[in-house]
DNA sequence: TATTGTTATACTCTATAACTATA
DNA sequence: TATAGTTATAGAGTATAACAATA
């Protein structure tokens, strides 16, 4: 019944971890996916250029890392090339596969997204003092396996 | 620069919030979002159906919560309603509003849905310690203004 | 034969615009 | 006149299926 620290509260509460973690991710999700309208990029867009900014991947490999399918893929990189955000070109080892890697506007604008997102989601923690922060952010590097 | 706790590490490392903030968001959401797909439901269905768990709120109070337009709003809950998951009815006191809220089907997906969550989101916490969990815990209740 | 990627098709999500009904 | 909601329309995101090229 997940009622591992307390006996009486409501069914709403945050009594496991998933039930504060949820919203926090909803709010994330919220502040990028209003950097992204400001800038024409959904979501999935916008972590693809995320991705893009220290690689350069095939066609399949971010597909794998987003969770879609090729042909997903395929739509969504056809339009951000259209636009001149990314470029795709074949790959030098596999005459199958073909990589993607960012323009040099795209690259402009992934630092832009970045600035925008470090200032946007800042405000997040303001409730929290700078040593909880510190603590907040070891604690989500842990979970992330970045240690 | 953003350089606020030490001066070598790479670009792409965690040294802010947001940094740590965002992948385990993508991660929160992955998981939501395949919960959804083994269930048919999209992201934003899914969030609203855990929002009308426990309330009835009128079409536009649930599009500003979601932060979408109300016709789409309109589409989603007709959807919705088409497939015996919520009822529409007009406004007690508001000859223009509509209520929506779950039906008997509904309130038992969402049971599913909250018990697949927690048990699916559970994993992310396994590389803390429990003390630390419910530190983490704590923090993001903190920073929700859930105190 | 298996893998990489694309095209064709269809449905959901989303917004802009135009509309009806109630306040 | 302003607000609540819907319908019409269009574009992006997504998946399933079918295909071409390379390994």
């Amino acid at each position: 019944m997940t009622k591992q620290h307390s006996e009486n509260e409501t069914p709403a509460a945050a009594n496991t971890l998933a039930e504060a973690l949820v919203p926090i991710a909803f709010a994330t999700m919220a502040v990028l996916n209003r950097i992204g309208a400001e800038n024409d990029l959904s979501l999935t867009l916008l972590r693809v250029l995320g991705i893009l900014r220290d690689r350069r991947p095939r066609m399949a490999e971010l597909a794998d890392r987003l969770g879609l399918e090729r042909q997903t893929m395929s739509g969504l990189i056809a339009r951000a090339e259209k636009r001149g955000l990314v470029v795709r070109a074949p790959n030098d080892e596999d005459g199958r596969a073909t990589d993607v890697f960012l323009t040099p506007e795209g690259q402009k604008l992934v630092g832009h997204l970045i600035a925008q997102a470090q200032q946007a989601l800042a405000p997040l923690a303001e409730p929290l003092s700078p040593p909880e922060r510190d603590q907040l952010q070891t604690l989500l590097r842990r979970m992330l396996g970045d240690d």
